[in-house]
DNA sequence: CGGGCCCTGGAT
DNA sequence: ATCCAGGGCCCG
């Protein structure tokens, strides 16, 4: 479900309430959603249990706490690995005054599982119970119907935790290399939405967004990399860094509740996207009806008219 | 490169 | 009952 803005969306919100605040009780509802994490998921509990969260950062769709060493072990830094997968989310509660996400009582103990009116939470696989330097608690709860994504712990030595150090930076990152991905690009005779959806080629990018950023450029998903000029792979990576600014000014894309915000807030981007999920709807600039093929275990969503196979 | 796998669940 | 879903990884 969630490519970059979404992630991003989730990043901030994690940020803002989780950063300064201490982990307190880690629960493992479910270990396949620690089964990254090399010690399982009682490891998991563990390893976790009393660190501080100083930060956090994301790379792509990976996002990740970054947590002060283990108390007495001397350990290094770590990262507390997050990926949403297709179905995950991050809900925040904190109870204090000022506390914007969520409004229910937080301050049990016990893991029953169970939100305000005491119905259980739907896919919840991991919680964590923090508390802030204030006092105030504040829970993460992990919920994943799918499962796809997961936590895990991963060693932060530089910039970017070791598991995200095969994942080549985004479109966003200050640091993009636009020429050093269309040499990649214009060298490889693999089609363009291909390496678009290639997370080591560049990141963040999804099936939502290659869409959007082909339709916009005009490219043919199917184009062979080596068929196409670096201008018009630029053209396909601006276009992909335009929609996702403005998906991300949105909040993210929403079809139903399963992506959204910290909060439980939906984003308002899937109003404003121009072939993917439109199949026969008129193509917003020529007319002609969005066409749907299926390629890789995917669909791609194009229109035929403006996006020739080169 | 395609294909299978990891999963659950909604739509048809 | 069958198809489809926003991801990632591994295989040949």
């Amino acid at each position: 479900m969630p490519e970059l803005p979404e992630v991003e969306v989730v990043r901030r919100g994690i940020d803002a309430h989780l950063v300064g605040a201490r982990l307190d009780v880690v629960s493992v509802l479910d270990a396949r959603s620690v089964r990254r994490h090399a010690s399982g998921a009682l490891g998991f509990e563990r390893d976790l249990a009393g660190r501080r969260v100083l930060g956090t950062g994301r790379r792509g769709k990976f996002m990740w706490l970054e947590l002060g060493g283990a108390d007495g072990t001397g350990g290094g830094p770590d990262a507390l690995m997050v990926h949403l997968g297709m179905s995950g989310q991050v809900r925040v509660h904190r109870n204090d005054a000022a506390g914007e996400a969520g409004s229910e009582a937080a301050g049990e103990r016990e893991v029953e599982a169970e939100g305000p009116a005491s119905d259980p939470i739907k896919h919840l696989r991991i919680r964590l119970d923090a508390r802030r330097d204030d006092g105030t608690p504040v829970r993460a709860d992990f919920i994943d119907q799918r499962i796809f994504g997961g936590m895990w712990v991963s060693p932060l030595g530089g910039e970017v935790p070791a598991d995200a150090q095969h994942i080549a930076r985004d479109v966003l990152d200050p640091h993009f290399d636009r020429r050093q991905v269309a040499r990649r690009v214009t060298a490889s005779r693999a089609a363009i939405k291909r390496l678009l959806l290639d997370q080591g080629v560049v990141s963040g990018i999804g099936n939502i967004y290659a869409d959007e950023a082909l339709w916009a450029a005009r490219v043919h998903g199917e184009t062979p990399g080596d068929a196409l000029s670096a201008r018009a792979v630029y053209r396909v990576l601006d276009e992909a860094a335009a929609v996702m600014r403005r998906a991300l000014d949105q909040g993210g894309t929403s079809f139903d509740a399963l992506y959204v915000n910290v909060d439980g807030r939906q984003g308002y981007f899937a109003r404003s996207l121009a072939a993917y999920g439109k199949t026969g709807e008129p193509c917003p600039r020529c007319g002609t009806p969005i066409q749907r093929i299926m390629s890789g275990g995917r669909s791609s969503h194009f229109c035929p008219r403006c996006q020739r196979r080169r």
